[in-house]
DNA sequence: CTGAAAGCGCTTACAG
DNA sequence: CTGAAAGCGCTTACAG
């Protein structure tokens, strides 16, 4: 690696180290003249200042870290995607984690994204808040939460209010009169894996439906669980008539299932997923969502980092999530079709 | 943001900074004391060293960049999954950069990277290589092309040999007599657009295939351009009884044009897509793919790279890729399907 | 407006 | 095995 370093461009310039530096960064301090001969140098030689060199100077180095928790989750390859394009706005440039669902996976992600001296971080976390999390609060490392949160981490955050989606779709398929409602959890470890079940819990109730406890079936946020889930919902003895998915993967692991096992998705079967994917429209029929923007999720989350990168203590933003029916659960349950389900 | 650094520890150890600095980086020449001590300070302090100082010193980052053409597509999620997966295993860490299919977002990355002195650059590349693709070469900095090349410039690189897999795809429509077969090609601007589109063209003339020229629409490698690719063909006076689509984005756009425009797949139009998505399995009727491995481009990469830190000139590494057959395109052509297609 | 110099937090020969 | 010291490439008061 050929090396050029301020040092090299003064040189070439004919001015002073400072004096190129203060060219480099602005400063107005500097005569057009000086300015001209830099900028020259600069370009002539390919100059790229080293960012470590400058960071460990003035204390910035204009980099947020992003720990998702799982980025072939489409929901969190766009939130990347969108927390990205926001942070580019601002002059910042994301450093990606990937916890693959894996308190260990992110807390060695985070003590990296500590020692490369971030800025600030933005986190969809795992677990209890009893590893990394903990050297984040300690040294003050300006962090907000993401998608989830940790109880008792006092942190800003922007999450999605999944309960109001969640009623909405229970309330949607009792319309249909279906009485016997799936549902496919996440994790009770995790925020939101918690606060949709709560939903579920209490939509079921308010609506008078079933609350036989075998129709809830707890997975992991991940695809296979999702098949699994739907394995063991359809072998109950009476099996629910439709079933609500807690995330996109889990709903994309009931949907193989589905169709391994040859049950028609909104014909023998309603189905609603947690989380729009943009592909989800494309199935068919098409499935029913529980929407959310991840969109405003990922701008939001860098404005709420910024500011509390500025010493400011931002309010948590929650943002709404809404039905969005779909084919996958528009044909009312027929009569009788519960006990059609073929059991394999 | 409290700042713990290794003169604290030091202190806390009673040792000199030189010591502590040892034991940290694991050199031999210290005693099993300063060792318990220093680990005890270490714990104690919580203390994360400074990556940007130790870079500084040692011209070693522990950092690969990372440039993906589109984090959205889900090609380049599991690329950048199986990428990551790699580089941790090997102990470095990934930034990774979203081009957006931009060549100036790439430019920008780019520089941005060069200044973070990451050890080496794994890059999906855009453009003709005039922009900051010249610095990396320039700089000397370890450089591999992953999935795409750009011509005359000399880079290791792993890409999919993908005219195999299409020539498979027209083989196996030809054989379903399909005789007008369209094609929603990438880019020709990119490695993988032009390599897919002259697969296509030879295949074509090969089985003696129709060669009209009006079957052949050029996209982006986006799915919107999928979308009006099938428009444009099903618009022609003699539209194509199969489809073929260069890139996964564009098959989506392509299915949901279909879909729009009540055109069956598998029944009224084959279709079969490059790149092998998890859900394109799910769709129904399945899509037929040619599929070629994510992860072993991803770990092939990393460990090209390293090669290439490590001062050796690895031989580009090319992978196969297959077509695997599903319902989209496993009904033979039905006789006069071709005037039943409706446009509208 | 400019130059000389200190210092950010580390690592690494150099003596001992 | 250990300490003192130089130096990585920048930025930033401090004088002038």
């Amino acid at each position: 690696m050929t090396t050029v370093t301020i040092k090299d461009v003064a040189a070439a310039a004919g001015v002073s180290v400072g004096t190129a530096s203060r060219v480099l960064s602005g400063n107005p301090a500097t005569s057009a003249a000086s300015r001209e001969r830099v900028a020259a140098a600069v370009e002539r030689l390919d100059f790229h200042p080293n960012a470590q060199a400058r960071s460990l100077r003035s204390a910035r180095t204009h980099t947020i870290g992003l720990l998702v928790s799982d980025v072939r989750n489409p929901f969190f390859a766009d939130l990347a995607h969108s927390v990205e394009q926001a942070a580019l706005a601002h002059g910042y440039v994301i450093l990606l984690g990937n916890a693959n669902e894996r308190e260990d996976q992110q807390d060695r992600y985070l003590n990296t994204l500590i020692s490369q001296r971030v800025d600030g971080i933005i986190v969809a976390p795992q677990g209890d808040g009893s590893g990394a999390i903990r050297s984040l609060l300690n040294r003050r490392i300006p962090t907000i939460f993401v998608d989830r949160t940790v109880e008792g981490i006092n942190l800003p955050s922007v999450t999605t209010d999944s309960g109001h989606g969640i009623r909405q779709a229970v309330e949607h398929l009792a319309g249909q009169s279906h009485t016997r409602i799936g549902y496919i959890a996440g994790p009770q470890t995790i925020s939101t894996g918690r606060e949709r079940f709560t939903a579920y819990t209490k939509a079921v109730a308010d609506n008078f439906l079933s609350q036989d406890p075998s129709l809830v079936y707890f997975g992991d946020f991940q695809a296979a669980s999702g098949s699994s889930g739907v394995d063991a919902l359809l072998r109950l003895d009476q099996p629910p008539t439709a079933i609500l998915a807690a995330d996109s993967p889990m709903a994309v692991g009931a949907v193989a299932m589905l169709h391994r096992m040859d049950v028609r998705i909104g014909a023998d079967i309603a189905l609603v997923a947690f989380d729009d994917i943009e592909w989800f429209a494309l199935l068919n029929p098409a499935l029913s969502v529980i929407s959310h923007s991840v969109e405003n999720m990922g701008r939001a989350a860098v404005e709420l980092l910024l500011q509390v990168i500025d010493g400011g203590t931002p309010e948590s933003v929650v943002l709404p999530s809404e039905l969005i029916v779909r084919a996958s659960s528009s044909t009312p349950n027929p009569a009788g079709s519960v006990s059609s389900l073929r059991k394999n």
